[in-house]
DNA sequence: CTCGTCGTTCACTTCCCTTTCACAGCGGCT
DNA sequence: AGCCGCTGTGAAAGGGAAGTGAACGACGAG
């Protein structure tokens, strides 16, 4: 269910490849520039891919404290890390957020049907 | 007739898999996105899978207070389930109406004749 | 010192969730 | 038929949660 074992030395999901050891993220064998925290964060997701990972966890895991009342960064850094997933891969959502819960970590294409550009 | 151990981790109705500890429903494996409110719902049903459970009841279980009299939240949110839910598995009946006494999950075929393409 | 990156926080916007209302449909009862 | 209680269903309103852009300070490289 999980993405590996635990304490793998790679994490896949979908067309991503997560080296933890090098602390280098690969897209379809693309090298992806991420920040320490944002590799932290996409690890703690991965760990956890297909599961709703509540932020209080995902501030645990990803910063290693305890997440205070109001504090937004676990929000920005979803935010910059999906920015640079859709960069590298764009059409797939990665990450998928669950309102009240928290986020889940797992490939899905985009927006596949309801497009329709009937124009007008 | 219940759907598991009361406090399990997990709750399985026909093709549905609740993951409490999550806040996450599958249906045939595919993730369901359900507010917090929905999903609470769905658990005070679930785990009285089979019964009838008065509105009462469920107000109860899902919202932790007591029932005004002249709330309908409680039919509300049985329709908004009830839409997500067929959307996921369409031709599935889980959620049934008992006039006068509540509602009952129990997965069933809705509907299985009334074949009906008389056109128009 | 200067520049650029990173992490954090703030402010603002946008979207979703919840509640409530209003009306339609359906039986049952008189 | 007409009335009435119960449920289904769409939509409006308000509040709260998440998305997003930017400022600020810290830090390391050059």
């Amino acid at each position: 269910m999980q993405a590996q074992t635990t304490n793998a030395e790679l994490l896949s999901i979908g067309a991503l490849e997560i080296r933890l050891r090098e602390g280098l993220l690969l897209a379809e064998g693309r090298p992806v520039t991420l920040s320490v925290r944002e590799f932290d964060l996409l690890v703690a997701l991965a760990r956890n891919a297909g599961s709703i990972v509540s932020r209080q966890d995902l501030y645990r895991l990803a910063w290693g404290r305890t997440l205070r009342g109001g504090d937004r960064s676990c929000d920005v850094y979803v935010h910059k890390l999906r920015a640079k997933l859709d960069e590298a891969l764009p059409g797939v959502a990665f990450i998928h957020t669950h309102v009240g819960f928290g986020y889940r970590l797992d490939p899905a294409p985009s927006h596949p049907f309801h497009n329709a550009d009937t124009a007008r």
